[in-house]
Order: structure tokens, then sequence, then C-alpha cells
DNA sequence: TGACAAACATTGCTTAGGCAAATATATTTC
DNA sequence: GAAATATATTTGCCTAAGCAATGTTTGTCA
């Protein structure tokens, strides 16, 4: 049982400035990226919402709204509706399962496989874009913080 | 004049792996912030979205849609509806400007005031806690780190 | 077995952001 | 000064996520 690390100090109240802080420089460079990622998809007719769950889908051959949901941290309604929109351009389609009753397999047809082909490579060119001047070493060092702040983060909400 | 640096060369295509990269490592870690700052923001009814426009008015002591939209980089039309629930919650009023009758002056109200006294410590302390284990050292990495990418990406849309 | 709890999918209501069009006012240009 | 251009705000239509029901089905356990 390892004892968690206190809180740091690198904040106070009295003079907390946004654009100072880590949190409002990740959000923008959060913008930055899907920004980015958004303008280069929109050709192939997708959103920055939407290459999550056809990218599990292709991973997994095939899934449910609820793993999917979990998979990617959003609410089980909202997958619910994003799968609409993405049955409705013909990406994905539901089969009600029938050794439980309750859930929905969720399949990519052949269209979803076709326009999921090329998010891979955008992804990684806009991650590469953006750490354009990075050594390798930086590259892990960034990695191994946001691994260390998620981790906390999940522990600050009791996650398993 | 410098000149930009290459695109890095840490992901690409065939093995690119959402779990293993920054910008999904990101993403949580800013669900993670975002998670507990609304939830300690909920007991004085704010959103994560609400304080950003009311701390920049008390900063300010009063700004116009056009100016807060640009601020926090988000749509002007979501700006005017943003401040139309603000408005509604009694947190601030809107005077059309007599000097430029285009624009509307956005100020705070009492209760806005008093709405927006307690979010820098909350933000202070949520970001404290999420880089809890980091040392002095660490931490200025990760702001030049994220600096560096910020800066990278508004070079990508071409940004003053 | 039979009640009760848990899991799954969906829908309604809300907040929220992006894009485009409409309108009003300023500024610049000729 | 008139016309073109630019800026400011708002509105409509879309995607999107959260929360709280609801109905269905499955699993548990007394």
């Amino acid at each position: 049982m390892t004892r968690t690390a206190p809180p740091a100090n690198f904040y106070c109240p009295e003079r907390y400035c946004a654009e100072e802080s880590v949190g409002y420089l990740m959000k923008r460079v959060m913008m930055s990226v899907v920004h980015q990622a958004d303008k280069r998809l929109d050709a192939h007719g997708l959103t920055s919402a939407q290459w999550g769950p056809l990218l599990r889908l292709r991973n997994t051959g095939g899934s449910t709204v609820a793993e999917l949901a979990r998979w990617l941290q959003i609410d089980a309604g909202a997958m619910t509706r994003l799968l609409d929109r993405l049955e409705k351009k013909g990406l994905c389609k539901r089969v009600r399962s029938t050794a439980d009753r309750r859930v929905v397999q969720v399949e990519l047809t052949p269209d979803g496989v076709e326009a999921i082909k090329e998010v891979p490579a955008v992804l990684a060119e806009v991650m590469n874009a953006h750490l354009a001047g990075f050594s390798k070493t930086e590259w892990q060092a960034l990695n191994n913080y946001l691994q260390r702040m998620l981790k906390t983060g999940d522990a600050l909400r009791g996650a398993p």
C-alpha cells in the first residue's frame, strides 16, 4: 500500500492566473490538436468525436454501446446518439444480441472500414507536428508527467 | 526569422495506439481536472464553462461579447448564449454601448462578484492536487513543454 | 421460485461549441 | 459624400456531452 503524495503547492488563490496555469495551457494545446485533426478529417466526413468509436470497433471487431461508452469515458446516452449519427451515415450498424437480449452489438460497415483507414495517419501526423522540436527524452518526460497526473486524478475520485 | 523545427517522428500510422499517445493522455488529464473543478463549483452554481467569462469580467472590470469570445477562444454565438444563461442567473448584465452602438458592454452584478470569489481557490486546489508528487523542476519542465506545443500549434494555423 | 437488484439501451431536458446567415453600426476607400 | 469593407451581436441549425428517468432483460439470493 503506497502512500499518496500530498498536493503540490505551485498555485495559490490570491495570485492564481489562468494564463500561467498548466491546466490552461493543456486546454489550449488540446484545442489546437483537435482543431487540426478536425480540419484534416473533415475531408473524410468525420468529426473528432466520431473516429473514437470507429477505431475501437475496428480494433475489437465489434462491440456494444455500453462498452464503447466506457472505453471513451462518455455518457451512455451520448454514445447512443453518436451511434445514431454514425449509423445514419452508414458507417456502422446495430444488431440486437441474441445471447443477451439487453445488449446491442455494434459493427463497422464496409463504408465504416473505409472511413477509418486514414485516421491513424492523420492522428500521428497532427501529434508529430505539435511535438516538433522535442527530443525523445523530452517526449518521454512529457508522457511520464501526464501519466502521473492521470493516475493522481483517478485516485482523487477513487478509481480502481 | 527563426526556422521552424520539422515535425517529430514519435508516432507512425501503422502502430498508432491512442492509449499511448500524448494527445490521449492530455485529454484524459483535462477530463479529470474539469470533472474535479465542476464537482467543487457545483456548490456555487457554476459550471466549468461559466467561470471563464466571469473571471475575465472581474479582472477587466467589464468587457464586451466579442472580447470575451476572443479571450476564451470560443465562437461569438456561443458566447452570446453563455451570457444569456449567466444573465438569467443574475450574475452579469449587458448594456448597449453609447460610444460604439454595435458593441454590448458586459459587467458583473454584485451576485456575479460573489459567485466568482471562491473560484481561484478551487482552481488552484484542483491543479495542485493533480500535480501531487511533482518537483518544482518537473512542473517547470511541463510548463515549458506545453508552451512550446502551443506555440507550434499556433504556427501551424498561421497565428500571429 | 419469486422478489429484488443490477446492467443495458434509449429518450427527454439541459448546457455547450462550431458554422453560416442576418442585421446594425463603423471605418475605409474612391 | 457614396460605396465597399470591416466589426459586433444575434439567431438558426448542427454536433456533442451530462444527468435523470424509463423499460427490458438478466443475475442473485433468501
